[in-house]
DNA sequence: GTCTATAAAGAGATAGAC
DNA sequence: GTCTATCTCTTTATAGAC
Protein backbone atom coordinates (compact mmCIF):
# COMPACT_ATOMS: atom_id res chain seq x y z
CA UNK A 1 0.00 0.00 0.00
CA UNK A 2 1.51 3.14 -1.35
CA UNK A 3 -0.66 5.79 1.03
CA UNK A 4 -1.21 5.24 4.07
CA UNK A 5 -4.33 5.15 5.70
CA UNK A 6 -7.01 8.02 4.75
CA UNK A 7 -4.54 10.93 3.60
CA UNK A 8 -5.59 13.48 1.81
CA UNK A 9 -4.75 14.39 -1.64
CA UNK A 10 -3.64 17.70 -2.60
CA UNK A 11 -2.61 20.43 -0.18
CA UNK A 12 -3.23 19.18 3.30
CA UNK A 13 -6.19 20.91 5.33
CA UNK A 14 -4.95 23.05 7.41
CA UNK A 15 -0.85 24.61 7.16
CA UNK A 16 1.47 22.76 4.84
CA UNK A 17 4.06 21.36 7.58
CA UNK A 18 5.20 18.59 4.82
CA UNK A 19 7.19 15.67 5.38
CA UNK A 20 9.43 14.23 2.58
CA UNK A 21 6.65 12.00 1.59
CA UNK A 22 4.14 14.62 1.62
CA UNK A 23 6.19 16.57 -0.29
CA UNK A 24 7.17 13.73 -3.04
CA UNK A 25 3.36 13.02 -3.10
CA UNK A 26 2.66 15.93 -4.67
CA UNK A 27 5.38 16.55 -6.64
CA UNK A 28 5.12 13.01 -8.19
CA UNK A 29 1.52 14.12 -9.51
CA UNK A 30 2.40 17.44 -10.56
CA UNK A 31 5.31 15.28 -12.60
CA UNK A 32 2.92 13.13 -14.67
CA UNK A 33 0.40 16.17 -15.42
CA UNK A 34 2.89 17.87 -17.23
CA UNK A 35 5.55 15.83 -17.71
CA UNK A 36 8.75 15.70 -15.62
CA UNK A 37 11.17 18.09 -18.26
CA UNK A 38 8.59 20.14 -18.40
CA UNK A 39 7.87 20.94 -14.47
CA UNK A 40 9.51 23.32 -12.90
CA UNK A 41 10.43 23.85 -9.33
CA UNK A 42 8.65 26.68 -9.47
CA UNK A 43 5.11 24.92 -10.29
CA UNK A 44 6.17 22.46 -7.52
CA UNK A 45 6.23 25.39 -5.07
CA UNK A 46 3.14 27.00 -6.08
CA UNK A 47 0.77 23.55 -5.99
CA UNK A 48 2.72 22.70 -2.98
CA UNK A 49 2.06 25.60 -1.26
CA UNK A 50 5.92 26.65 -0.52
CA UNK A 51 8.44 28.65 -2.02
CA UNK A 52 11.10 26.94 -3.63
CA UNK A 53 13.75 27.25 -1.45
CA UNK A 54 11.15 24.98 0.90
CA UNK A 55 11.41 22.44 -1.61
CA UNK A 56 15.38 22.08 -1.31
CA UNK A 57 15.05 21.25 2.45
CA UNK A 58 13.25 18.04 1.57
CA UNK A 59 15.19 17.23 -1.39
CA UNK A 60 18.98 18.46 -2.63
CA UNK A 61 17.42 18.82 -6.08
CA UNK A 62 15.01 17.90 -8.75
CA UNK A 63 16.54 14.88 -9.79
CA UNK A 64 16.60 13.82 -6.07
CA UNK A 65 12.36 13.63 -6.52
CA UNK A 66 12.57 12.17 -9.08
CA UNK A 67 15.25 9.54 -7.93
CA UNK A 68 13.14 8.77 -4.83
CA UNK A 69 9.80 8.48 -7.05
CA UNK A 70 11.35 5.74 -9.24
CA UNK A 71 12.66 3.50 -6.62
CA UNK A 72 8.89 3.37 -5.14
CA UNK A 73 7.78 2.29 -8.54
CA UNK A 74 10.56 -0.18 -9.45
CA UNK A 75 10.65 -1.49 -5.70
CA UNK A 76 6.72 -2.30 -6.48
CA UNK A 77 7.71 -4.72 -9.02
CA UNK A 78 11.00 -6.23 -8.32
CA UNK A 79 9.20 -7.48 -4.77
CA UNK A 80 6.78 -9.15 -7.23
CA UNK A 81 9.37 -11.48 -8.61
CA UNK A 82 10.41 -12.56 -5.38
CA UNK A 83 6.69 -13.51 -4.05
CA UNK A 84 6.01 -16.89 -3.79
CA UNK A 85 3.20 -16.87 -6.53
CA UNK A 86 6.14 -15.97 -8.84
CA UNK A 87 8.27 -18.66 -8.06
CA UNK A 88 6.31 -21.85 -7.75
CA UNK A 89 3.63 -23.60 -9.34
CA UNK A 90 3.33 -23.85 -13.35
CA UNK A 91 4.89 -21.92 -15.77
CA UNK A 92 1.53 -20.25 -16.82
CA UNK A 93 0.27 -20.00 -13.37
CA UNK A 94 3.28 -17.99 -12.47
CA UNK A 95 3.21 -15.97 -15.54
CA UNK A 96 0.05 -15.51 -14.76
CA UNK A 97 0.61 -14.14 -11.42
CA UNK A 98 3.04 -11.88 -12.42
CA UNK A 99 1.14 -10.24 -14.91
CA UNK A 100 -1.82 -9.79 -12.53
CA UNK A 101 0.51 -8.84 -9.79
CA UNK A 102 2.21 -5.97 -12.15
CA UNK A 103 -1.72 -4.97 -12.59
CA UNK A 104 -2.15 -4.02 -9.57
CA UNK A 105 1.14 -2.95 -8.59
CA UNK A 106 0.79 -0.55 -11.18
CA UNK A 107 -2.73 0.81 -9.83
CA UNK A 108 -1.49 0.91 -6.24
CA UNK A 109 1.21 2.89 -6.96
CA UNK A 110 -0.07 4.96 -10.40
CA UNK A 111 1.81 7.96 -10.07
CA UNK A 112 5.54 6.47 -9.66
CA UNK A 113 4.52 3.71 -12.28
CA UNK A 114 3.33 6.74 -14.35
CA UNK A 115 6.93 8.52 -14.26
CA UNK A 116 8.64 5.40 -14.19
CA UNK A 117 7.33 4.32 -17.75
CA UNK A 118 7.61 8.05 -19.51
CA UNK A 119 11.54 8.61 -18.90
CA UNK A 120 13.92 9.15 -21.69
CA UNK A 121 17.38 8.19 -20.32
CA UNK A 122 18.16 11.54 -20.19
CA UNK A 123 20.35 10.98 -16.96
CA UNK A 124 22.31 9.48 -14.63
CA UNK A 125 19.57 8.94 -12.77
CA UNK A 126 17.00 7.91 -15.51
CA UNK A 127 19.38 5.02 -16.86
CA UNK A 128 19.72 3.61 -13.88
CA UNK A 129 16.24 3.42 -13.36
CA UNK A 130 15.98 2.03 -17.07
CA UNK A 131 17.95 -0.87 -16.37
CA UNK A 132 16.06 -1.93 -13.22
CA UNK A 133 13.64 -1.75 -15.10
CA UNK A 134 15.11 -3.95 -18.00
CA UNK A 135 16.28 -6.68 -15.53
CA UNK A 136 12.80 -7.17 -14.88
CA UNK A 137 11.36 -7.47 -17.92
CA UNK A 138 14.05 -10.14 -18.90
CA UNK A 139 12.99 -12.21 -15.61
CA UNK A 140 8.96 -12.01 -17.12
CA UNK A 141 10.63 -12.79 -20.51
CA UNK A 142 12.06 -16.17 -19.14
CA UNK A 143 8.57 -16.96 -17.47
CA UNK A 144 6.95 -16.72 -21.00
CA UNK A 145 9.94 -18.83 -22.61
CA UNK A 146 9.29 -21.68 -19.65
CA UNK A 147 5.89 -21.22 -20.57
CA UNK A 148 5.85 -22.00 -23.87
CA UNK A 149 8.81 -25.02 -23.75
CA UNK A 150 6.09 -26.34 -21.06
CA UNK A 151 3.44 -26.49 -24.35
CA UNK A 152 1.03 -24.41 -22.32
CA UNK A 153 1.89 -20.95 -24.28
CA UNK A 154 1.65 -20.73 -27.90
CA UNK A 155 5.43 -20.98 -29.45
CA UNK A 156 4.72 -19.00 -32.87
CA UNK A 157 5.58 -15.87 -31.34
CA UNK A 158 9.16 -14.61 -30.11
CA UNK A 159 9.17 -14.79 -26.20
CA UNK A 160 11.00 -11.27 -25.87
CA UNK A 161 8.07 -9.68 -27.96
CA UNK A 162 5.56 -11.72 -26.33
CA UNK A 163 6.90 -9.96 -23.17
CA UNK A 164 6.62 -6.85 -24.85
CA UNK A 165 3.75 -7.02 -26.29
CA UNK A 166 1.70 -8.42 -22.90
CA UNK A 167 3.90 -5.50 -20.51
CA UNK A 168 2.87 -3.04 -23.29
CA UNK A 169 -0.55 -3.41 -23.08
CA UNK A 170 -0.25 -3.74 -18.83
CA UNK A 171 1.70 -0.10 -19.02
CA UNK A 172 -0.44 1.55 -21.31
CA UNK A 173 -2.98 1.32 -18.17
CA UNK A 174 -1.19 4.20 -16.48
CA UNK A 175 -2.71 6.77 -19.61
CA UNK A 176 -5.48 6.10 -18.64
CA UNK A 177 -6.87 4.16 -15.94
CA UNK A 178 -7.98 6.38 -13.13
CA UNK A 179 -8.69 4.10 -9.50
CA UNK A 180 -12.71 4.07 -8.61
CA UNK A 181 -13.64 4.42 -4.98
CA UNK A 182 -14.17 7.29 -3.09
CA UNK A 183 -11.98 9.78 -4.61
CA UNK A 184 -11.38 8.11 -8.10
CA UNK A 185 -11.44 9.61 -11.07
CA UNK A 186 -10.89 12.80 -9.73
CA UNK A 187 -8.14 14.56 -12.13
CA UNK A 188 -7.67 13.82 -15.67
CA UNK A 189 -5.00 15.63 -16.51
CA UNK A 190 -3.97 15.14 -20.14
CA UNK A 191 -6.03 12.73 -20.77
CA UNK A 192 -7.69 10.87 -23.94
CA UNK A 193 -11.16 11.71 -22.29
CA UNK A 194 -13.23 9.74 -19.59
CA UNK A 195 -11.72 6.90 -18.22
CA UNK A 196 -14.20 3.76 -18.47
CA UNK A 197 -14.92 3.33 -14.85
CA UNK A 198 -13.65 -0.35 -13.29
CA UNK A 199 -12.23 -1.71 -10.52
CA UNK A 200 -8.34 -2.75 -9.98
CA UNK A 201 -9.43 -6.13 -9.90
CA UNK A 202 -12.10 -6.10 -12.51
CA UNK A 203 -8.91 -4.51 -14.81
CA UNK A 204 -6.49 -7.70 -13.86
CA UNK A 205 -9.47 -10.17 -15.01
CA UNK A 206 -10.05 -8.25 -18.33
CA UNK A 207 -6.09 -7.29 -19.11
CA UNK A 208 -5.61 -11.43 -18.41
CA UNK A 209 -8.60 -12.57 -20.50
CA UNK A 210 -7.30 -10.90 -23.51
CA UNK A 211 -3.64 -11.96 -22.83
CA UNK A 212 -4.44 -15.18 -22.28
CA UNK A 213 -7.59 -15.97 -24.76
CA UNK A 214 -7.83 -13.10 -26.84
CA UNK A 215 -10.57 -10.88 -28.13
CA UNK A 216 -12.08 -13.59 -30.68
CA UNK A 217 -15.19 -15.60 -29.77
CA UNK A 218 -15.24 -19.38 -30.13
CA UNK B 1 5.62 6.43 -47.22
CA UNK B 2 7.31 8.72 -45.04
CA UNK B 3 10.92 8.52 -46.60
CA UNK B 4 11.28 9.54 -49.93
CA UNK B 5 13.05 6.48 -51.57
CA UNK B 6 16.66 6.95 -50.46
CA UNK B 7 17.14 9.89 -47.87
CA UNK B 8 19.88 9.35 -46.15
CA UNK B 9 19.30 9.89 -42.17
CA UNK B 10 21.45 12.57 -39.62
CA UNK B 11 22.93 14.90 -41.28
CA UNK B 12 23.29 14.90 -45.24
CA UNK B 13 26.36 14.09 -47.15
CA UNK B 14 27.85 17.41 -47.68
CA UNK B 15 26.69 20.95 -46.62
CA UNK B 16 23.29 21.00 -44.70
CA UNK B 17 20.83 23.01 -46.89
CA UNK B 18 17.85 22.13 -45.20
CA UNK B 19 14.77 22.26 -46.34
CA UNK B 20 11.70 22.02 -44.60
CA UNK B 21 11.13 18.42 -44.49
CA UNK B 22 14.85 17.29 -43.79
CA UNK B 23 14.87 19.29 -41.01
CA UNK B 24 11.92 18.30 -39.50
CA UNK B 25 12.97 14.69 -39.50
CA UNK B 26 15.59 15.07 -37.71
CA UNK B 27 14.33 17.47 -35.16
CA UNK B 28 11.50 14.89 -34.73
CA UNK B 29 14.42 12.06 -33.85
CA UNK B 30 15.94 14.28 -31.17
CA UNK B 31 12.84 15.20 -29.58
CA UNK B 32 12.05 11.30 -29.51
CA UNK B 33 15.50 10.81 -27.84
CA UNK B 34 15.67 13.03 -25.03
CA UNK B 35 11.75 14.23 -24.57
CA UNK B 36 9.91 17.13 -26.66
CA UNK B 37 10.03 19.49 -23.91
CA UNK B 38 14.09 18.27 -22.68
CA UNK B 39 15.11 19.45 -25.96
CA UNK B 40 16.12 23.01 -26.83
CA UNK B 41 16.65 24.74 -29.84
CA UNK B 42 20.18 24.57 -28.98
CA UNK B 43 20.33 20.97 -29.13
CA UNK B 44 18.78 20.71 -31.97
CA UNK B 45 20.78 23.25 -34.05
CA UNK B 46 24.15 20.99 -32.78
CA UNK B 47 22.55 17.98 -34.17
CA UNK B 48 21.51 20.01 -37.47
CA UNK B 49 24.97 21.16 -37.71
CA UNK B 50 23.38 24.71 -37.81
CA UNK B 51 22.62 27.71 -35.72
CA UNK B 52 20.04 28.34 -33.88
CA UNK B 53 18.60 31.11 -35.36
CA UNK B 54 18.52 28.91 -39.16
CA UNK B 55 16.09 26.87 -37.49
CA UNK B 56 14.10 30.07 -37.23
CA UNK B 57 14.41 30.04 -41.09
CA UNK B 58 12.36 27.16 -41.65
CA UNK B 59 9.73 27.12 -38.10
CA UNK B 60 8.49 29.72 -36.60
CA UNK B 61 8.82 28.33 -33.28
CA UNK B 62 9.80 24.86 -31.49
CA UNK B 63 6.06 24.39 -31.14
CA UNK B 64 5.64 24.64 -35.20
CA UNK B 65 8.00 22.11 -35.38
CA UNK B 66 5.94 19.91 -32.76
CA UNK B 67 2.79 20.72 -35.23
CA UNK B 68 4.11 20.00 -37.98
CA UNK B 69 5.17 16.57 -37.17
CA UNK B 70 2.04 15.47 -34.86
CA UNK B 71 -0.03 16.08 -37.95
CA UNK B 72 2.20 13.59 -39.90
CA UNK B 73 1.50 11.21 -37.32
CA UNK B 74 -2.44 12.01 -36.94
CA UNK B 75 -2.64 12.06 -40.87
CA UNK B 76 -1.63 8.66 -41.43
CA UNK B 77 -4.14 7.54 -39.29
CA UNK B 78 -7.02 9.09 -39.91
CA UNK B 79 -6.71 7.80 -43.25
CA UNK B 80 -6.56 4.42 -42.30
CA UNK B 81 -10.66 4.66 -41.07
CA UNK B 82 -11.20 6.41 -44.88
CA UNK B 83 -9.98 3.13 -46.52
CA UNK B 84 -11.84 0.55 -47.94
CA UNK B 85 -10.99 -2.39 -45.87
CA UNK B 86 -12.29 -0.33 -43.20
CA UNK B 87 -15.05 0.57 -44.01
CA UNK B 88 -16.92 -2.36 -45.87
CA UNK B 89 -16.71 -6.28 -44.49
CA UNK B 90 -17.56 -7.62 -41.50
CA UNK B 91 -17.12 -5.48 -38.04
CA UNK B 92 -14.23 -8.35 -37.10
CA UNK B 93 -12.23 -8.21 -40.57
CA UNK B 94 -12.73 -4.17 -40.08
CA UNK B 95 -11.41 -4.36 -36.67
CA UNK B 96 -8.94 -6.40 -37.77
CA UNK B 97 -7.99 -4.76 -40.93
CA UNK B 98 -7.83 -1.07 -38.54
CA UNK B 99 -5.48 -2.98 -36.03
CA UNK B 100 -3.10 -4.05 -38.66
CA UNK B 101 -3.11 -0.53 -40.45
CA UNK B 102 -2.17 0.86 -37.61
CA UNK B 103 0.62 -1.17 -36.81
CA UNK B 104 1.71 -0.51 -40.21
CA UNK B 105 1.15 3.12 -40.17
CA UNK B 106 2.83 3.37 -36.94
CA UNK B 107 6.03 1.30 -38.18
CA UNK B 108 6.04 3.52 -41.47
CA UNK B 109 6.13 6.80 -39.67
CA UNK B 110 7.69 5.55 -36.22
CA UNK B 111 9.25 8.78 -35.11
CA UNK B 112 6.12 11.09 -35.78
CA UNK B 113 3.68 8.62 -34.02
CA UNK B 114 6.11 8.44 -31.53
CA UNK B 115 6.05 11.89 -30.37
CA UNK B 116 2.20 11.89 -30.76
CA UNK B 117 1.75 9.42 -28.36
CA UNK B 118 3.96 11.30 -25.45
CA UNK B 119 2.21 14.08 -25.68
CA UNK B 120 1.26 15.80 -21.98
CA UNK B 121 -1.17 18.27 -23.52
CA UNK B 122 0.70 21.15 -22.04
CA UNK B 123 -0.30 23.46 -24.73
CA UNK B 124 -3.08 24.32 -27.02
CA UNK B 125 -1.27 22.67 -30.07
CA UNK B 126 -0.81 19.38 -28.00
CA UNK B 127 -4.22 19.40 -26.65
CA UNK B 128 -5.54 19.56 -30.29
CA UNK B 129 -3.37 16.45 -31.34
CA UNK B 130 -5.08 14.66 -28.06
CA UNK B 131 -8.21 15.67 -29.42
CA UNK B 132 -7.92 14.14 -32.90
CA UNK B 133 -6.72 10.85 -31.82
CA UNK B 134 -9.26 11.15 -29.08
CA UNK B 135 -11.30 10.85 -31.94
CA UNK B 136 -9.70 7.78 -33.57
CA UNK B 137 -9.81 6.08 -30.53
CA UNK B 138 -13.83 6.66 -30.74
CA UNK B 139 -14.05 5.57 -34.00
CA UNK B 140 -12.56 2.11 -33.17
CA UNK B 141 -14.10 1.89 -29.92
CA UNK B 142 -17.21 1.88 -32.08
CA UNK B 143 -15.87 -1.00 -34.52
CA UNK B 144 -15.61 -2.71 -31.55
CA UNK B 145 -18.79 -2.44 -30.56
CA UNK B 146 -20.38 -3.77 -33.62
CA UNK B 147 -18.07 -6.49 -33.72
CA UNK B 148 -19.79 -7.45 -30.24
CA UNK B 149 -22.90 -7.19 -31.00
CA UNK B 150 -22.16 -9.23 -34.57
CA UNK B 151 -21.26 -12.33 -31.48
CA UNK B 152 -17.74 -12.68 -33.49
CA UNK B 153 -15.53 -10.71 -30.25
CA UNK B 154 -16.77 -11.58 -26.53
CA UNK B 155 -18.73 -9.32 -24.86
CA UNK B 156 -17.54 -9.52 -21.49
CA UNK B 157 -15.46 -6.83 -21.55
CA UNK B 158 -16.12 -3.12 -21.75
CA UNK B 159 -15.79 -2.47 -25.62
CA UNK B 160 -13.50 1.04 -24.69
CA UNK B 161 -11.58 -0.82 -22.10
CA UNK B 162 -10.99 -3.58 -24.87
CA UNK B 163 -9.85 -0.67 -27.13
CA UNK B 164 -7.73 1.05 -24.48
CA UNK B 165 -5.96 -2.48 -23.87
CA UNK B 166 -5.53 -3.41 -27.71
CA UNK B 167 -4.21 0.23 -28.82
CA UNK B 168 -2.17 -0.05 -25.42
CA UNK B 169 -0.43 -2.82 -26.87
CA UNK B 170 0.32 -1.76 -30.53
CA UNK B 171 1.42 1.72 -29.69
CA UNK B 172 3.73 0.19 -26.63
CA UNK B 173 5.32 -0.75 -30.32
CA UNK B 174 6.91 2.65 -29.98
CA UNK B 175 8.82 2.29 -27.03
CA UNK B 176 11.46 -1.03 -28.27
CA UNK B 177 10.50 -1.56 -31.88
CA UNK B 178 12.92 -0.29 -34.76
CA UNK B 179 12.24 -1.15 -38.27
CA UNK B 180 14.55 -3.93 -40.00
CA UNK B 181 16.31 -3.80 -43.22
CA UNK B 182 19.30 -1.59 -44.21
CA UNK B 183 19.52 0.72 -41.48
CA UNK B 184 17.20 -1.12 -39.11
CA UNK B 185 18.19 -1.09 -35.33
CA UNK B 186 20.94 2.01 -36.23
CA UNK B 187 20.62 3.43 -32.91
CA UNK B 188 18.16 2.93 -29.99
CA UNK B 189 18.02 5.72 -27.83
CA UNK B 190 16.65 5.61 -24.18
CA UNK B 191 15.94 1.93 -24.76
CA UNK B 192 15.08 -1.00 -22.71
CA UNK B 193 17.50 -2.97 -24.37
CA UNK B 194 18.24 -4.64 -28.16
CA UNK B 195 15.14 -5.36 -30.32
CA UNK B 196 13.87 -8.57 -30.98
CA UNK B 197 14.66 -8.54 -34.58
CA UNK B 198 11.16 -8.57 -36.79
CA UNK B 199 9.56 -7.20 -39.62
CA UNK B 200 6.52 -5.03 -40.08
CA UNK B 201 4.44 -7.82 -41.13
CA UNK B 202 5.35 -10.33 -38.92
CA UNK B 203 5.22 -8.02 -35.81
CA UNK B 204 1.38 -6.80 -37.08
CA UNK B 205 1.05 -11.02 -37.48
CA UNK B 206 2.39 -11.26 -33.91
CA UNK B 207 -0.13 -8.49 -32.65
CA UNK B 208 -3.21 -9.92 -34.52
CA UNK B 209 -2.43 -13.19 -33.31
CA UNK B 210 -2.16 -12.09 -29.58
CA UNK B 211 -4.98 -9.63 -30.12
CA UNK B 212 -7.35 -11.99 -31.44
CA UNK B 213 -6.13 -15.41 -29.74
CA UNK B 214 -4.38 -14.73 -26.96
CA UNK B 215 -1.21 -16.49 -25.37
CA UNK B 216 -3.27 -19.81 -24.38
CA UNK B 217 -2.46 -22.86 -26.43
CA UNK B 218 -5.66 -24.49 -27.00
C1' DG C 1 10.36 24.05 8.11
C1' DT C 2 9.78 28.05 5.81
C1' DC C 3 10.87 32.65 3.92
C1' DT C 4 13.08 36.65 0.66
C1' DA C 5 16.59 37.74 -2.33
C1' DT C 6 19.77 36.62 -5.67
C1' DA C 7 23.24 34.25 -8.31
C1' DA C 8 24.46 31.84 -12.64
C1' DA C 9 23.17 29.43 -16.46
C1' DG C 10 20.19 28.24 -20.15
C1' DA C 11 15.98 28.80 -22.53
C1' DG C 12 13.26 30.57 -26.90
C1' DA C 13 13.35 34.01 -30.05
C1' DT C 14 14.86 38.29 -33.03
C1' DA C 15 17.90 41.67 -35.83
C1' DG C 16 20.46 42.22 -39.46
C1' DA C 17 24.63 40.86 -42.29
C1' DC C 18 26.26 37.70 -45.94
C1' DG D 1 19.78 29.30 -46.21
C1' DT D 2 22.89 30.35 -42.84
C1' DC D 3 25.58 33.22 -39.73
C1' DT D 4 26.95 36.16 -35.18
C1' DA D 5 25.32 38.83 -31.62
C1' DT D 6 21.99 39.90 -28.43
C1' DC D 7 17.53 40.44 -25.89
C1' DT D 8 14.52 38.86 -22.42
C1' DC D 9 12.63 35.56 -19.60
C1' DT D 10 12.84 31.39 -16.93
C1' DT D 11 15.40 27.93 -14.97
C1' DT D 12 17.82 25.38 -10.99
C1' DA D 13 19.98 26.24 -6.99
C1' DT D 14 22.13 28.82 -2.91
C1' DA D 15 22.69 32.26 1.09
C1' DG D 16 21.13 33.56 5.14
C1' DA D 17 17.25 35.35 8.15
C1' DC D 18 13.21 33.92 11.05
Amino acid sequence: MSNSAAVPAEPRRGRPGYDRRGALEVAVRVFNEHGYDATSMGMLATRLGLSKSAIYHHFDSKEHLLEAALDEALGGLEQVLDEPGARRGTQTARLTYVVRRAVEVLVDRLPYVTLLLRLRGNTAVERAALERRRRFDDAVSALVRAAQVDGAVRADIDPAIATRLVFGMVNSLVEWYRPTGPEGARQQAGGLGRSPIVGAGQLADDVLALVLDGLRRR
